[in-house]
DNA sequence: TTGAAAATATGATATATGTCATACAGAATA
DNA sequence: TATTCTGTATGACATATATCATATTTTCAA
């Protein structure tokens, strides 16, 4: 772990948000309470590593505010993006039930807010808690099931259908601000890492995309005009 | 469920392969008497389909023997191949968990040995023992963290490299014939939805292998030369 | 056995995409 | 403000891969 501030700040795990949207939902009063005793609060800033590809995490983060994005760097060292995180998700569950370590890295978009709580702290409740356990695994089995959609996407799309689809499900997931754009920014880069192409593919396409109307650029900030367009683009 | 014949007949699941190497291993004695009496056993012949892409299964099938693809159908109706299950695994856990449809296709590669077990006479086995449940979660982690490698590779590895990579995969998963052959039987088209192209690429490049001595061709079947070699060429 | 159909193989060509070079813009820093 | 530096943009070109056409071989049913 690192780059990351330790901020040790008590607070009831009750009304949080992590809470109401993940498998936490299933958590009773006192485990809670239990919880909310052992985890670490912290602030992350834009841009600081969470933890890295290979490393033992050893529990759970549960993401208050803020995105983060989950990569594996490739033998080429070009970095792909597998996932993104929001607020009211946890991150981590998969080492920890696998009892491995992470197989992705996982680097804030934007400065977040995270609780972490150890491995042991949790572990427990899959005993006594069967609908936590089972809230863990229906959200696993979503997991798998996007991955293996998104694996057929890769495989079978081209890369202007990819890039269609991605910016549509980034306003789908993450929203826009009030001028319409994408409330989520990511560098050309970054998205280039999350289509799987070169950046300049990425630059080229998101060009054509605008002299076509169907999104405008102004720096960083994109726009989605045409989203209808955009669906049928993506097939 | 298509083409599949019911064979009623009635048998131990305590000796049985699957029991063995699944997450069935958990089971306790009245466990196993009780799926023993609730199963169905079937043959499936080579080609069969076992369930479809969106179909309710109910349930989950024990592989006993062969060995079937789970493919998706994408928009312009090239078959994906996204894994093969085979002798000693279950199938049909995700959407038996997520309660919903298959995501994917299953056909039978080879003639097959299966039992069908309802969902109603699994799903209890959740509450009221936790280590099976911890095998079924563990197993569905370690598809996921599969499924996320096989994502990147298709994003970022050539269709060689990707050929290359599969070549092994077949041997080291499914082993080789007396001759040395892969034992799995793939036809070029299959073998093209595993990788993720089209299928005259996939036999250009498994005649540019052979010419490489790579690998020998004979009708369908594939022998491995120099593994070595093939390695590198995966990177 | 024979013929038709399907699978495999290969060539010619088009197209998508990657790579390298370079220019430009905006952000960070001195 | 000037100066780097990093990210964005675009052109030129190389290459991988798809597509279409057409043999050739294998499979399988009549």
């Amino acid at each position: 772990m690192h780059n990351i501030q330790n901020q040790p700040k008590m607070s009831k795990c009750e009304q949080c948000i992590v809470r109401e949207f993940s498998s936490l939902k299933a958590l009773k009063k006192d485990e809670l309470l239990k919880i909310a005793d052992c985890k670490t609060s912290y602030t992350i800033k834009k841009g600081d590593t969470i933890f890295n590809e290979g490393e033992q995490v050893n529990g759970i983060f549960c993401i208050k505010d803020g995105v983060c994005k989950l990569s594996k760097l490739s033998q080429n060292g070009k970095e792909q993006i597998v996932k993104l995180i929001t607020k009211g998700e946890l991150l981590g569950q998969r080492s920890m039930i696998s009892d491995e370590a992470v197989n992705l890295s996982a680097v804030a978009l934007e400065d977040m807010e995270v609780c972490f709580i150890p491995k042991a702290d949790i572990m427990g409740f899959f005993d006594e808690n069967n609908q936590f356990s089972m809230n863990v695994m229906k959200n696993i089995c979503g997991d798998l099931k996007e991955s293996e959609a998104h694996t057929v996407s890769m495989a079978q799309k081209t890369v202007k259908e990819r890039l269609a689809e991605t910016l549509l499900y980034l306003e789908t997931s993450f929203g826009k601000n009030e001028d319409g754009s994408l409330h989520i920014q990511l560098s050309r880069d970054e998205l280039a890492g999350m289509i799987g192409t070169a950046t300049e593919s990425c630059i080229r396409l998101l060009s054509e995309f605008k002299k076509l109307n169907l999104i405008a650029l102004s720096g960083k900030s994109i726009t989605i005009i045409d989203s209808a367009k955009l669906k049928k683009l993506a097939e």
